[in-house]
DNA sequence: TCTGGGGTCCTAGGACCC
DNA sequence: TCTGGGGTCCTAGGACCC
């Protein structure tokens, strides 16, 4: 028996949630929140989900139903969520020390172990204390493994008599199956509904089944992936906590366009400014980077014209320097525009990155340290500016003159907490 | 008319090396 | 009919997650 246990807190429908606190007519009415253009829906309120939308749900199906049932809809505001995310992590440090932030609405917690009811009692504490503080409603799952801890989040936020926290000691435990009968193999973190379809070969079709099922055949049949989780569910740790943060590995940036680009320098002012946005958060992560993505397609629901292509750029020198990347990034684009294509979609993905400061200097290149130095006070300069003044006081001019804006966001809330000018205003 | 935008890890197969 | 064998690195693609 180990000395700690894991919980994983996630937040309640987070963007409703967030679109929430700020706007109290909202509560115990059924709210969505769209993806970028208004496009689909991104996140639902409970009474939405009562009413059967499914996630990414497009608007135009459902606009019928929704006007029916009075549903309130917002344009997604992420710089909202994620302060309110920051906002969350803040405060559940005070409880706990040991975070692994999973996701923008989630996060796995290591904590000491205590008496069952203590645990619980502290951590229906936890869950009230965060109330509180940031308007969020949160539930918590607590178990041995972070899979087990999954499925009791889900067991806590599903079943109302739980009260948002449940604990899973031993999953074969009779007081588990009732819940568990009321849950899908796909419910588990890990399967998807590809390997959910596959184990009904074998006639594992619910969680019973797929525990008593043969460790080995799993592995066999469906590899390494599948194999942890069964042992996760035994309550074996194959995934430990992990406080450090790392940065990413990859970072990609591109949107769907509201209409359809045929020009290539409608298209590359988009990619010029997906790589500048790129760019920024490889240098807040303190990254430099040596492989380009660019891609773009035509509309996917478009049988007829269909094109799509990507083009990969590798500097001998890898860098976080937006006018290289931009000046690559659109050479690459050149590759792959063809005249004559209804572009919907195109994007910036950047990989393989290094240190700055750290890497390799390459001896074929001749690096020049005082260019370098200027690079890097003029990016330092850049991103503080657009930092205090707002998104795109500085810019590049090559993604100047926007001719269609990128967004459509036409019930898109205040930025409440992150802008002066946004800010609520109680009473006069 | 209208259909999201990010990430992670694993694996199989090819290129290349000795 | 036969066509070494083992290792590493890289890449594309698939599956999953939120």
């Amino acid at each position: 028996m180990s000395s700690d246990i894991y919980g994983i807190v996630d937040c309640n429908n987070f963007y409703v949630s967030c679109e929430r606190v700020f706007d109290p007519t909202l509560r115990n009415r059924p709210t969505a929140v769209l993806s970028n253009n208004d496009g689909c829906v991104i996140a639902r309120s409970n009474e939405l989900k009562a009413l059967g939308v499914p996630m990414g749900a497009p608007l135009f199906e459902w606009k019928d139903r929704f006007i029916e049932n009075n549903v309130a809809v917002r344009s997604a505001n992420f710089t909202l969520y994620q302060d309110m995310s920051e906002r969350v992590f803040r405060s559940l440090h005070e409880f706990c020390q040991e975070i692994e932030i999973y996701s923008i609405d989630e996060a796995f917690l290591r904590l000491p172990t205590t008496s069952p009811h203590k645990l619980l009692s502290k951590s229906t504490e936890m869950k009230q204390t965060i109330y509180r503080w940031t308007g969020i409603p949160i539930s918590i799952g607590l178990a041995n493994t972070k899979t087990l801890a999954k499925l009791a989040n889900k067991i806590a936020k599903k079943f109302i008599d739980n009260d948002g926290v449940y604990q899973i000691d031993d999953i074969t435990d009779y007081r588990h199956i009732k819940y568990l009968e009321h849950l899908d193999i796909d419910d588990i973190w890990g399967i998807g509904g590809r390997i959910a379809r596959r184990l009904k070969i074998f006639d594992i079709a619910d969680i019973p089944s797929l525990l008593q099922a043969d460790r080995h055949l799993l592995r066999q049949e469906y590899g390494v992936m599948l194999e942890r989780t069964w042992l996760e569910l035994h309550s074996i740790r194959c995934y430990p906590i992990n406080p450090h943060r790392s940065s990413k590995k990859g970072i990609l940036c591109s949107r769907t366009f509201k209409k359809a680009y045929t020009e290539y320098n409608q298209v590359a002012q988009a990619v010029a400014r997906f790589t500048d946005s790129a760019s920024r958060s490889l240098r807040a992560q303190g990254s430099v980077t040596s492989r380009i993505w660019v891609f773009l397609t035509t509309d996917r629901f478009t049988p007829e014209g269909r094109y799509s292509n990507s083009h990969l750029i590798k500097l001998q020198t890898p860098t976080d320097y937006t006018p290289i990347l931009t000046k690559n990034a659109l050479e690459g684009l050149k590759i792959i525009f063809r005249p004559g294509h209804k572009y919907k979609r195109a994007g910036v993905f950047l990989e393989n990155f290094y240190n700055k400061g750290e890497y390799q200097q390459n001896i074929f290149t001749t690096s020049n340290p005082q260019e370098d130095i200027k690079q890097t006070i003029l990016m330092k300069s850049f991103d503080k500016l657009n930092s205090i003044w707002g998104k795109g006081t500085v810019k590049f001019a090559n993604q100047m003159v926007f001719l269609n804006p990128i967004k459509e966001q036409a019930l898109r809330s205040p930025r409440y907490t992150t802008r002066w000018e946004e800010i609520p205003v109680i009473g006069n």
